[in-house]
DNA sequence: TTGAAAGCGCTAACAT
DNA sequence: ATGTTAGCGCTTTCAA
């Protein structure tokens, strides 16, 4: 018996002695029906165990109740925050939530766009890998919110990275360095050039030097090449594009046997699981994703309104085990 | 412009110059349909930018080719494996899947599984916390699979715990152990009580020894009290009921300056992420839970068929540098 | 092989 | 406040 014969709105309507109009809008729309009127249909509907047809309900109303968020990873525990948050505020509104995984592919992303547009009453893209004009033609069709990018005309939610990397450089300014070296992700990566932008405003006004190293693979597999780097470079403290490639190059020293944090600090971006029991523990921004998450979804569920808005998470520098003094530093 | 009036089937149809049940046919029924007109109409639909409404789709066909799988906890990386498995099944077979996060209730695993029910073609529940009730009165109304768990009558996907017990078992006796203990977690844990199960059993067989300590958090949190109790008891060689626990215990063990793997050798399951990049790496069994995931939704895909299927995926033991010889022993 | 037409379950005008 | 009715876009008989 895989369906034994659902339970429609006639027959509540029936047995309650009502049109089905009345039962829908004693189900969507409470006000507009008697109150003894809803009670007794609500009572009928409970008894007779109806549950609403979300297709059909889709069919007439348009709206499907249903919200996408697509991640370039599923895997990848970076992204788990925000398909937490974004779960969670769809839940909490009754609504669901479709996945979506995008490969780290535009190609893929834009497929799936296209595929679930006209299943869902809007998109949240993490991370889109999208060019702009993929992404605006895609807004002119379907509702969308994005996490940590921007496009003029859509809305979004974007990490501080402004006011995260000068906590970066204010800490190691703090521990007596006087110059970082960034260790760079892919140069598509949007939030890689948002942060190494945020890091070199920073240095400047702290009045300390900057390099960019790489592009790297934003992997643990980017951090023997990446560790290679900063040590021929001579960096002290190194800035890693994400926390993959810092708990890679933390491998790398180790096993160069340079020991962190006495000899290099190593600080990375996204306070990713796992980042407080490697060894040594990580210096890291925080990014509060989950909460990312889940206000691209209440974007999504308030009304559209004439500006788009583009809301701001506060990001948190984890102090942990991988930065110290300069070497030879006073302090 | 929310939403600039999509093209339907009519619109194909119109502009083909057929009726819309052909169109439908071209593109559900291949075959019932005459190869020249079909290309037409592919071209045509193309051309227009053709998107079926799924809603609409459902309605008709009561079928809505969408799934949707349940875990206790999406954050867990644990499940991201089998989140990603699912995803790129059902993906690859053109379906949508629908991700829900039961936050390790019983409760609140049902009524996902209520409300979901009339919306999906099928429900994959990974490591279900439901009552075996609970889940048999659901698996009544809605094609279910399992992951990690069974019950009669339902089809389900597990991990070969008995031979992955016996691998632990086996690589720790050729290390000269001749007794272990096992850290539990939660008593509900059905897998918990499997991997306890088939311990049990292959030590017998092995002829060492076996003590189970706990319940512990399944946790990081976990961890000091275990360690303790496993050093308070004079283990060499401890056994975690997960990784996040073994991880757990390994950093208690650091704290207390007990040495892993020269002291005391510390096995995990789940090869969750991070296990090979904490300190020491975890020697862990790993379960494939990728695999396991696409299998259960590919479990839903086939039509339903009279004995459900019970699949067991293989585990595999990842020695790294968390065991080592028992402490005197001769090796 | 193709077309015409009847719904699928529900919502949203429009009446009353 | 409630009933009547017309679809929503698609699939699926049933005829031709």
């Amino acid at each position: 018996m895989a369906v034994p014969k659902r339970v429609t709105i006639t027959d509540v309507a029936e047995s309650a002695g009502v049109a089905t109009s009345t039962v829908s809008r004693a189900l969507s729309t409470p006000g507009r029906v008697n109150a003894t009127t809803r009670e007794h249909i609500l009572e009928v509907a409970a008894r007779l165990g109806y549950v609403p047809n979300p297709s059909a309900r889709a069919m007439s109303s348009g709206r499907t109740h249903t919200y996408a968020l697509l991640v370039p990873d599923i895997t990848n525990p970076y992204f788990a925050g925000a398909i937490k948050g974004a779960e969670r505020a769809a839940a909490a509104a009754g609504k669901t939530l479709v996945l979506g995984d995008t490969q780290e592919s535009a190609a893929k992303e834009g497929e799936l766009i296209a595929r679930l547009g006209p299943a869902v009453d809007g998109i949240v893209v993490a991370a889109a890998r999208g060019t702009d004009d993929d992404l605006a033609a895609a807004g002119a069709r379907n509702r969308l919110a994005l996490v940590n990018r921007t496009l003029p005309g859509v809305p979004s939610v974007v990490a501080d990275y402004d006011a995260g990397t000068r906590q970066i450089v204010d800490h190691l300014v703090s521990l007596g360095h006087r110059s970082l070296v960034f260790l760079g992700g892919p140069h598509e990566s949007w939030s890689g050039a948002r942060r190494w932008a945020g890091l070199q405003a920073a240095a400047a006004d702290a009045g300390v030097g900057a390099r960019r190293l790489g592009p790297y693979l934003p992997t643990l597999q980017g951090g023997p090449a990446a560790a290679d780097a900063a040590l021929a470079a001579g960096a002290h403290a190194v800035v890693c594009h994400n926390d993959m490639l810092a708990i890679g190059v933390l491998r790398r020293l180790a096993a160069r046997r340079v020991r962190v944090p006495e000899e290099v600090s190593v600080v990375g971006f996204d306070d990713m699981f796992g980042a407080d029991f490697c060894q040594p523990a990580l210096t890291t921004l925080a990014e509060r994703t989950e909460d990312a998450g889940a206000c691209a979804v209440e974007l999504l569920l308030r009304p559209p309104s004439g500006t788009p808005a583009s809301v701001v998470v506060p990001t948190q520098l984890r102090v942990r085990e991988s930065t110290g003094p300069r070497p030879g530093s006073p302090s």
